[in-house]
RNA sequence: CGCGGAGUGGAGCAGUUGGUAGCUCGCCAGGCUCAUAACCUGGAGGUCGUUCGUUCGAGUCGAGCCUCCGCAACCA
C-alpha cells in the first residue's frame, strides 16, 4: 500500500446498544484504545474528530419494551441517557454522542438508501418468512424455536440447535413457535432488498489483502468470508421500528439495523458539523478509523465498505483495529445474565477513580487474544504498579522538594554522566510511545509511558538525595530539578490514557498545559517555579471493597442459578410396560477410582446383592472417589455391558441428577437398604 | 473433517522479517529509608499445547492431532 498523505483522523467508537448498560468488555475493546487515540491525536495537535452514538433500532429493543410494557422510545431513551452519561463520566472524549433516532440520521439514512436504490445497487427479492399473527410481526430467526429436525431436543432457534449444534433454518424446525407471543408461526411472503456482497467482493478482496499492517484476526476473518464466498445480503426488515424504506411499496418494512447504523458514524458527524462533515467523510485526504470488537469485522470491513463503495463518494476506512472479547472472572461477560461490570455501577462503587480502569483495562486489553478481567488482578495493578510504581514516585519527587525547598523548583547544575544517561533514557520513551500508539498497540504503548516513572524511582534510589543533602546541597538541587522534570513528562506521557490524573498532577506541579511536542523535554519546569501542596495521585485500593464486588458477583452467579433454570420440557408418554422393563436397584459403593487418561471417569466397584459388578460412570468432574466409598447410589442393572475404548467394561448405569449448572449429583436412598434392592 | 483467532515460567501478557526465551505482578534473598511497608539490586521458576517435518539452527515456517474463544436478525 502506497504511503498515504492524511490531513485529518477521523475515529469511529462501535455503537453501542441501546438495551442495557456499558460494560467493560465494551470499554476494553471499543471505548478506552478509541479515546487514547483520539486523545493522543489531538495532543499532537492533529485534525481529529471522534464519533460515536446509540445504536436505536433492530429488534431487541422492541422485545424489551414489549416485555416491560412500554413504549420502544421509553427503552432507548433510557439507555441512550445512561451509556452517554457514563461515557463523560468517564472522559470518553466523543467530539460528538448523538443517537440514530436523531432526526439528521433518519433524514440521511434514508436517504443514503435511496441513492443506492436509484443507482440500482439493490436486488429485489421475494421469499417467505414466518410471521406471528398474535404479535403482528415477522420473525427474526433467533425468535423461533422448536424442536430440531437433527437431534430432535426441544428449544432449537430458528438459526442454530444449541444442543447438537447443527445450523438450521426457520421452516426446518418441527413444530415451530414464536418466542415473542408464544403462538405458532405461519409463512408469509414479504420483498427485501439486498445489497449484492457477491458482486463487491472482486474489490473488497484485492483492497483488503493491499493492508497487510490489519490485525490478524482482522484480515483472517475477512477472509475466511472471502473463502467461502460473499452471498447478498438482505437490508431491509419485517418490522415497525426503525427508519423506514423510502420506496414506494415498502409499507411496514424498515433499513436492516445493519444498514442503518454505521451511516449513524455519518450522520453524528454531520450532525456535528453540517457545513464541513463532507470535508472528513469525502476527501481523500482523510483517515477514517473504526474501532470495533470481534463480533463486528464483517460489517466494518466487508458490509460498511460496500455499501460506501456503492454510494461512490465516501473514503473506506484505512484501519479497523478490533480487539478480542474480554472476560469477567473466567467467565464470558454477558448482558442477559448480567455478567458484568457495569460502567454506571463502577462510576458509583469507585468515585474519582475512572484512571484506575482505564490503566487496568488498557494493560490488560484483549488486543490479540481474549483476555481476563479479575478484580485480584484490578486491586493489584492498582496497589502495585499506578499507587508503588507512579504515584510513588511523583510522591517522593514532591516531599522532597517540599522538604528542601520548601515547594520551589530548583535550579539545575551541572549534569553528571549518570544523570545525562537518565535523560537521555526518557527522552527515548516519547519515540517508542508514539509508535505504539499508531500501530494501535495501546497496551505496550502504556506499558513504555510507566516505564517513566520506573527510571524515575530508579534515579532516586541511585542519586540518593536524602544522603547527598548531608554532604553536598548544591548537587540535591540538580537531582530534584531532574526528577520533578520528570514528573512533568509523565503527566504528559499519561495524559491519553489517564486523562484525570494528569490533569491532577499538573495541578500539582504548576503546568498549565500538556503538550506532546515537549514530552522528553528537560525544561517543562522553570527552576524558582512554586508547586501546589501535593497530594496522592493514587490512592490503595482495600481488600474490603475487591471483596464486596466479588461478593456481588457471587450473589449473580446464585440468582441466575435460580432464575434461569427451567425445567426441559417432559418427554411423550410411555407405557407402564416399558418402565417396568427397567430395572433400577440400589448398591453400595465398594470402591471408586480414577481411571488413568480418561478425565471425566470414575470406576466403581459396586455390591449389588449378586456377584457385585464393576460400573464406570462420568462423573469425576462432580466427585473426589474417596468420598463416595460406602455411600449407596442408584443403578439400572439391565443394561448390555459397554465397553470403553480401553477395554474397560462398564455393567450398568448409575443414577445422577443434572443440575442446571451442569453439575451432576448422585441418587441415593433416603435410609440405607440392602444391597440389590429395587427401586419401584 | 465448515471458517477465523489463540494455547509461552505460579498469575496476566510480549515475542515484528527463524539464530542463546522476555515484560509486569507474585515468590525468595539482600540493600535503602525520601516515599502510600512504597523504592532499588540480585535470585529461583518455562523441554514455548502435542506429534512429525523443513533447516546448520524454530516459540517463530509446514502438516496432523488436542484444548479454549468467536463466527451475519441478544452481546465489544
Amino acid at each position: 500500500m502506497s504511503e498515504k498523505q492524511f490531513n485529518r483522523t477521523l475515529v469511529t467508537a462501535a455503537l453501542p446498544y441501546a438495551n442495557g448498560g456499558v460494560h467493560i468488555g465494551h470499554l476494553a475493546g471499543v471505548y478506552v484504545p478509541s479515546d487514547i487515540y483520539s486523545r493522543y491525536l489531538r495532543l499532537k495537535g492533529k485534525d481529529v474528530l471522534f464519533i460515536c452514538g446509540s445504536d436505536e433500532h433492530g429488534v431487541p429493543v422492541t422485545i424489551r419494551a414489549r416485555k416491560e410494557g412500554c413504549s420502544v422510545q421509553e427503552v432507548v431513551d433510557r439507555y441512550h441517557r445512561l451509556i452517554k452519561q457514563s461515557f463523560e463520566d468517564f472522559g470518553i472524549s466523543f467530539d460528538i454522542y448523538s443517537r440514530t433516532t436523531s432526526d439528521t440520521h433518519r433524514r440521511h439514512a434514508s436517504d443514503f438508501f435511496r441513492t443506492l436504490y436509484e443507482k440500482g445497487e439493490f436486488l429485489e427479492k421475494e421469499t417467505e418468512q414466518y410471521y406471528d399473527e398474535e404479535a403482528k410481526t415477522f420473525l427474526a430467526d433467533r425468535y423461533i424455536t422448536g424442536e430440531c429436525p437433527h437431534c430432535h431436543s426441544a428449544g432449537a432457534y430458528g438459526d442454530q440447535c444449541e444442543k447438537c449444534g447443527k445450523d438450521l433454518s426457520p421452516t426446518e424446525l418441527i413444530n415451530p413457535e414464536s418466542k415473542v407471543s408464544g403462538s405458532k408461526p405461519v409463512l408469509r411472503k414479504t420483498k427485501h432488498w439486498y445489497l449484492p456482497l457477491d458482486k463487491h467482493q472482486e474489490w473488497l478482496q484485492p483492497w483488503i489483502e493491499s493492508h497487510p499492517e490489519w490485525r490478524s484476526n482482522v484480515s483472517g476473518q475477512c477472509k475466511s468470508w472471502f473463502d467461502m464466498g460473499l452471498q447478498p445480503r438482505a437490508v431491509s426488515r419485517d418490522l415497525d421500528w426503525g427508519i423506514p424504506v423510502p420506496v414506494e411499496g415498502a409499507e411496514g418494512k424498515v433499513l436492516y439495523v445493519w444498514f442503518d447504523a454505521p451511516i449513524g458514524y455519518i450522520s453524528n458527524t454531520k450532525e456535528l458539523l453540517p457545513d464541513t462533515w463532507e470535508q472528513w467523510w469525502k476527501s481523500e485526504d482523510t483517515r477514517l478509523v473504526h474501532f470495533i470488537g470481534k463480533d463486528n469485522i464483517v460489517f466494518h470491513c466487508i458490509v460498511f465498505p460496500a455499501m460506501l463503495k456503492a454510494e461512490g463518494s465516501y473514503v473506506l476506512p484505512d484501519n479497523v483495529p478490533s480487539n478480542e472479547f474480554l472476560n469477567l472472572e473466567d467467565d464470558k461477560i454477558s448482558t442477559s445474565r448480567n455478567w458484568a461490570v457495569w460502567l454506571h455501577e463502577y462510576l458509583q462503587d469507585f468515585p474519582g477513580k475512572q484512571d484506575v480502569l482505564r490503566y487496568v483495562l488498557t494493560a490488560n486489553a484483549p488486543e490479540t487474544k481474549d483476555n481476563n478481567f479479575t478484580w485480584a488482578d484490578f486491586q493489584a495493578r492498582n496497589n502495585n504498579e499506578l499507587v508503588a510504581v507512579y504515584g510513588n514516585f511523583v510522591n517522593r519527587a514532591l516531599q522532597l522538594t517540599w522538604k528542601y525547598y520548601d515547594g520551589i523548583v530548583p535550579p539545575c547544575g551541572e549534569l553528571t554522566p549518570t544523570d545525562l544517561a537518565t535523560v537521555e533514557e526518557f527522552k527515548s520513551i516519547k519515540a517508542e510511545v508514539e509508535r505504539l500508539i499508531e500501530g494501535f498497540r495501546f497496551r505496550d504503548a502504556q506499558k513504555e509511558a510507566m516505564n517513566l516513572a520506573r527510571i524515575g524511582n530508579k534515579f532516586l534510589a541511585d542519586a540518593e538525595p536524602w544522603k547527598v543533602i548531608k554532604t553536598d546541597p548544591e548537587r540535591v538541587k540538580t537531582i530534584l530539578h531532574i526528577a520533578l522534570q520528570l514528573v512533568a513528562n509523565l503527566s504528559i506521557a499519561f495524559e491519553p490514557f489517564l486523562p484525570f490524573s494528569s490533569e491532577r498532577l499538573r495541578g500539582m506541579i504548576s503546568l498549565s498545559s500538556a503538550d506532546w511536542g515537549r514530552l522528553g523535554s528537560m525544561d517543562l519546569l522553570d527552576a524558582g517555579t512554586r508547586l501546589a501542596t501535593p497530594e496522592l495521585l493514587f490512592e490503595k485500593i482495600e481488600d474490603a471493597a475487591v471483596e464486596k464486588q466479588l461478593n456481588r458477583l457471587a450473589e449473580i452467579k446464585k440468582q441466575n442459578e435460580a432464575e434461569n433454570h427451567r425445567a426441559n420440557p417432559v418427554r411423550p408418554d410411555i407405557e407402564f410396560a416399558d418402565f417396568e422393563k427397567l430395572d433400577i436397584r440400589v448398591g453400595t459403593i465398594l470402591s471408586c477410582e480414577r481411571v488413568p487418561k480418561m478425565n471425566k471417569l470414575l470406576k466403581f466397584s459396586i455390591a449389588d446383592g449378586l456377584d457385585n459388578r464393576t460400573i464406570v460412570s462420568g462423573i469425576a468432574r462432580h466427585y473426589e472417589p474417596e468420598s463416595l466409598v460406602g455411600k449407596q447410589v442408584c443403578f439400572i442393572a439391565n443394561l448390555p455391558p459397554r465397553t470403553f475404548k480401553n477395554g474397560l467394561v462398564s455393567e450398568g448405569m448409575i443414577l445422577s441428577a443434572l443440575n442446571a449448572d451442569g453439575s451432576l449429583s448422585v441418587i441415593t436412598p433416603d435410609r440405607s437398604v440392602l444391597p440389590g434392592s429395587e427401586v419401584c
